[in-house]
DNA sequence: AAAAGCACTGCTTATTTAAACAGTATTTAT
DNA sequence: ATAAATACTGTTTAAATAAGCAGTGCTTTT
């Protein structure tokens, strides 16, 4: 960005401070009174420096026609919850390569707290309300109870569904007639609960 | 505060989407032909109203004299978007008396961005995956397109669904056979539109 | 040394804009 | 029932405002 002479900048820091102080950018003559300039003319020139520098754009012929561009810098931003997406066999949920993109949402939305945002593949939990490409909050817990929607792991597959535990048995319903529940033999297959569902977040 | 009447509303709104989306506030008569009102003497009664009521102020004799009062949640950014539950007829959206709580989500999560989140009453939008209780995320707008699910007020009760509109005619649909199709005549009938929905949260 | 840009004065003109006047019809409150 | 507030149409006027034209010094760059 080219820079600024004093004289501009001061022209511009009156536009911004007129602008918090009043709710509307200042007229050109009212920038000429505040700069002690007797002519509009002279506020014009710099007002079309100003423009043709980006820092601000003017509107031909309206009143007030100022709009101030925010080059504001970056802020330090917390990332918020990690979306995870595809979740490779064998690897952590939260491993690097899983993370799709960060969502700033605070993390006691939810109670329990979430601690990252799943997006979910296919139809099985739609009669939940739970469809492809929702994100669901997720609260790490390797423990469930029955009845809770939780993030589990069978045989190195991740999935999501309703928990229920019988003996040794463990039945993970879908929330769709057109799915099959599936039925794990706790003594025979490995069944790790990942996490249980706090919440879901679908963009529209 | 002294609520607004339908109409002050409108204009009230109009007034800050105009300030958020070009920095200035409207003249009167842009508010005019927003409004849809061919002398801009329609308008100045309204303005009058809402600087009695004191959601604005205006400045005398000078060009988009209009000042935004109420400054409650404009900068309120540690807050998140407010969470809006019941709403009282004929009062604004975002007024105080209907914000529960707030939900610390960046409002960039959605696009657009939303600006409030409407607590969903009743099971009509269930088979688009919203459900009584549910947070819709909502961008604050007077325009939406044929299919896209709003926030409407009609004749003072505020409700959610999908939007067609032919001709003079405008068919709000639920997403659920147990609900009927609200078919409104919008020369007999005034529809407003609050804002569009961007997206869904829910708690479980 | 010349050219370009900066920072103005002073004046004029056209457009934008707020505001006032004089009405009408409808709704809401007393 | 009456008054007040709401929600306008239509026209006019004057103030506010942007924008143009023609200049004057001064400083910085080429």
């Amino acid at each position: 960005m080219e820079k600024l002479t004093k004289r501009q900048n001061q022209v511009f820091e009156f536009i911004r401070e007129a602008v918090a102080a009043s709710g509307m950018p200042p007229t050109v003559a009212e920038i000429a009174v505040a700069m002690g300039v007797s002519s509009t003319n002279g506020i014009r020139g710099h007002l079309q420096a100003l423009a043709r520098k980006g820092v601000i754009e003017l509107v031909p012929n309206a009143s007030r026609g100022i709009r101030l561009l925010d080059q504001s810098e970056a802020e330090a931003e917390p990332l918020g919850l990690p979306i995870v997406g595809q979740v490779a066999a064998g690897s952590p949920i939260l491993a690097q390569e899983h993370i799709e993109d960060h969502c700033r949402v605070d993390n006691d939305t939810f109670h329990p707290a979430a601690d990252y945002l799943l997006r979910v593949k296919g139809e099985s939990m739609r009669d939940a309300g739970i469809y492809d490409g929702d994100l669901l909050a997720v609260h790490r817990t390797s423990t469930a109870n029955n009845g809770q929607i939780v993030v589990v792991r069978i045989e190195d597959e991740v999935t999501v569904k309703r928990l229920q535990i019988k003996g040794h048995m463990a039945y993970l319903h879908p929330e769709n007639p057109d799915f099959d529940v599936i039925n794990v033999n706790m003594k025979k297959q490995a069944l790790d609960i990942e996490g249980v569902a706090v919440g879901v977040l679908r963009r529209l």
